[in-house]
DNA sequence: TATAAAACTTGACAGTGTCAATATTACATA
DNA sequence: TATGTAATATTGACACTGTCAAGTTTTATA
C-alpha cells in the first residue's frame, strides 16, 4: 500500500480540493459565481461529482460554510493575540471579526446566509461552538450577576456582526465612513466600554 | 381616453405588479425562488417582460427592496407609535426592526444582501434615507457632546440590525434563545441603556 | 393619419442543479 | 491470490434559469 489510508481512490482528496475550490471561486466570483460545475472543474473532476460528497449544493455550502468558521475562528485569534486587558482582548476579536468579513465578504456571507428551510441539511456541518467559543471566552471575564454570560454574548456578539454586515452592505452607515474605516471602528467600538463596565 | 394616464399600454402597472409578484413569492418560496420567470408568470406576461422595466434580475432585486425599504420604514414607526419616553421610543423602533425581519426574513435578507459589484446597478433605487431617516430622528435625543449622532446611529443600528441576522441565521444564538423570544430581545436590548445613558 | 417610440412577445442560447444509469476503483473476505 | 461488494466518479439527460436579439403590438406625438 503506497496509497495514504485517508486517499479513498481516483482523485483521494476531492473533498478538500472542492472546498478549497468554492473558497477561491468565492473570493474571485462573488457568491453567486459559486457553482457546483465550477467547483468541479477546477477540481478536475466531472460536472457531478461534488453532488455526490456533499448533499447537493446546499451540501456543499454548509462544508465550505464548516470550514470557513475554522478560518475565521483563526482569524479572530490571530487578532487578538497581543492584547492587553480583557477589554483589549475583547476589541481585538471584534477587529479580527471585521477584518475578516471585509476579507472574504462572500465567504462571510455564505456562513451567515443560510435560509431556514436549509438549516437542516446544513446544521450537522455547521456547529458554530467551534467560532463561538473565542467570543465567549472573551466575553467570559465581563459576566456579572446582573448579566449573565448568554446575554452579554448575545449584545456584543450582535453589535460586532451588525456592524461587518452593515460594512459589507455598502450603501449604509455612509456617514460614518466618512472618518477612515480604523477610527470609524474603535468609535463604534466604544459601546463596548459602557455595554462591560458597571 | 378612458385609460389611466399613468397606464402606458398592455398591462398598465406592470412595475408595481412584478413588484408585488417578487415579495410574494419571496414570502412563499425564500430567496432562491425569486426568479424573473415566476414574477413574469404571476403578473401574467411573457417571461423577459421582467428584464425591461428593471436592468435585469439585479435590477428587480433593487426595485423590491426599495419598495421593501418603505414597508420596513411603516413597520418600525407602527411599532413605536404609542411609545412613552424618548427610550422606549427607540427600543419600540428596534422591536419593529426585529418583528420585521422575523415577519419577512427572504425580503429582510434582499434588501441587505447586494454583493459589492452590484451597489452600482441598486444605489439608484435603494436609498436608506427613507427607513435610516426613522433610526436617526429616534437617536437624535440622546446625542451628546462626546457620542456624535453618526456614531451613536451606528452603534444601534449595529446593535438590532446583528441581532435580528443574528435571529434569522437560527443555528446561532442558541443559548439565548433558551428564553422565551420576547424576553431574549428584551435583555438584549439593555444594551440599549448602557450605550444611551452617561 | 403617419411616424416614432415605448412596451411586450417570441425564440434561442449557454449555464445551472439534479438525477438515473453506467463505469471504474478500492477494499474486504474467501 | 481471486472474487464480490461497496464506494467513487462519469456520462448523459432533463427542466429551469438569466440574457439577448429580433419581431410584434400598443401608445404617444406631430
Amino acid at each position: 500500500m503506497n496509497h495514504s489510508p485517508t486517499k479513498p481512490h481516483h482523485h483521494g482528496a476531492l473533498r478538500v480540493a472542492l472546498i478549497q475550490a468554492g473558497i477561491d471561486i468565492l473570493q474571485t466570483d462573488g457568491l453567486h459565481g459559486l457553482t457546483l460545475r465550477k467547483c468541479a472543474a477546477r477540481a478536475g473532476v466531472s460536472h457531478a461529482a461534488p453532488a455526490h460528497h456533499f448533499d447537493g449544493l446546499v451540501g456543499l455550502k454548509g462544508a465550505i460554510a464548516h470550514h470557513g468558521l475554522s478560518l475565521f475562528r483563526e482569524a479572530m485569534l490571530a487578532a487578538s493575540a497581543d492584547a492587553g486587558d480583557d477589554l483589549a482582548q475583547l476589541k481585538g476579536i471584534c477587529r479580527g471579526y471585521l477584518d475578516f468579513a471585509a476579507a472574504q465578504p462572500a465567504l462571510f456571507r455564505l456562513m451567515f446566509g443560510f435560509e431556514k428551510h436549509e438549516h437542516r441539511k446544513v446544521s450537522v456541518e455547521l456547529d458554530d461552538d467551534l467560532a463561538y467559543e473565542i467570543l465567549r471566552e472573551a466575553c467570559a471575564p465581563f459576566v456579572r450577576d446582573d448579566l449573565p454570560a448568554p446575554i452579554l454574548e448575545a449584545q456584543v456578539w450582535s453589535l460586532i456582526h451588525g456592524y461587518a454586515t452593515l460594512y459589507l452592505s455598502g450603501n449604509f452607515l455612509r456617514e460614518l465612513h466618512a472618518l477612515p474605516q480604523q477610527e470609524a471602528f474603535e468609535q463604534v467600538m466604544t459601546a463596548l466600554d459602557r455595554m462591560v463596565t458597571r
